[in-house]
DNA sequence: CTCCCGATAT
DNA sequence: ATATCAGGAG
């Protein structure tokens, strides 16, 4: 895939959802660093009925490490991974006020170290939380990606944010990205993929496979 | 690569 | 019943 045609998604794709956002509650960089680490394997509805009351509980890194870790796991059981995700929670709180006075650090390489954290979370954080342009690969970017040939099938999440990072101009990373989760998760969805009323039909070689295969079933 | 894991959709 | 969900660590 070249620019131009990269250029014609994202502007069907922002007619689409032009007011794409971050849909994980949040009221500051800390809350959001918590909501992303939590979201892992799980819908963001699900996170933001935990952290409805979580926030109104912990409000502060002191707050979570002054529990025991099975009364944190118990507070996000719903969520699923809860033991791992607890433990990382702590972990990290203990870490950010051990080495960065209690505040999440803006800077990528230090937001990767803490426990939890990936590259993934961390894009998501620096672009959402302190304006850094950036593209997070996540489930839907990955799949949505690869079915329109922004990246080979094959590629690891890795791969594929660098060729994004190609094809999209800089200032449109992070808008793109949330572009891209927005049309993965409500149209080109991993189950049933609403091929038969997208407008990257034409340009989506996944769909037209999909269509062909009458594999397309729109269900509702 | 495997494991972690509950909630929801299909 | 099975697939999937804003992944990361060992």
């Amino acid at each position: 895939m070249n620019r131009k045609q990269m250029r014609h998604i994202l502007d069907v794709i922002a007619d689409m959802f032009p007011d794409a956002h971050c849909e994980l509650h949040h009221s500051n960089p800390f809350e959001l660093t918590i909501a992303v680490l939590l979201s892992a394997q799980c819908t963001d509805e699900t996170v933001n009925k935990v952290t409805a009351t979580l926030f109104q509980k912990y409000k502060r890194p002191e707050d979570y490490i002054a529990v025991p870790l099975e009364e944190l796991e118990q507070d996000i059981r719903r969520i699923g991974l809860y033991r791992n995700k607890a433990k990382h929670i702590q972990k990290l709180c203990q870490v950010l006020l051990d080495q960065y006075g209690g505040e999440v650090p803006q800077e990528h390489g230090k937001l990767t170290e803490l426990p939890g954290v990936g590259r993934k979370t961390a894009n998501v954080v620096v672009s959402n939380a302190f304006g850094v342009p950036a593209i997070a690969v996540d489930t839907h970017v990955e799949r949505v990606s690869k079915r329109l040939g922004a990246a080979k099938p094959d590629d690891t999440v890795l791969e594929v944010e660098k060729q994004l990072m190609k094809l999209v101009p800089q200032e449109e990373w992070t808008q793109t990205h949330h572009r891209l989760i927005f049309f993965g998760r409500y149209h080109c969805k991993a189950q049933n993929p609403q091929c038969d009323v997208c407008p990257l039909l034409d340009v989506c070689k996944e769909g037209k496979r999909r269509m062909k295969d009458g594999k397309n079933r729109k269900t509702s």
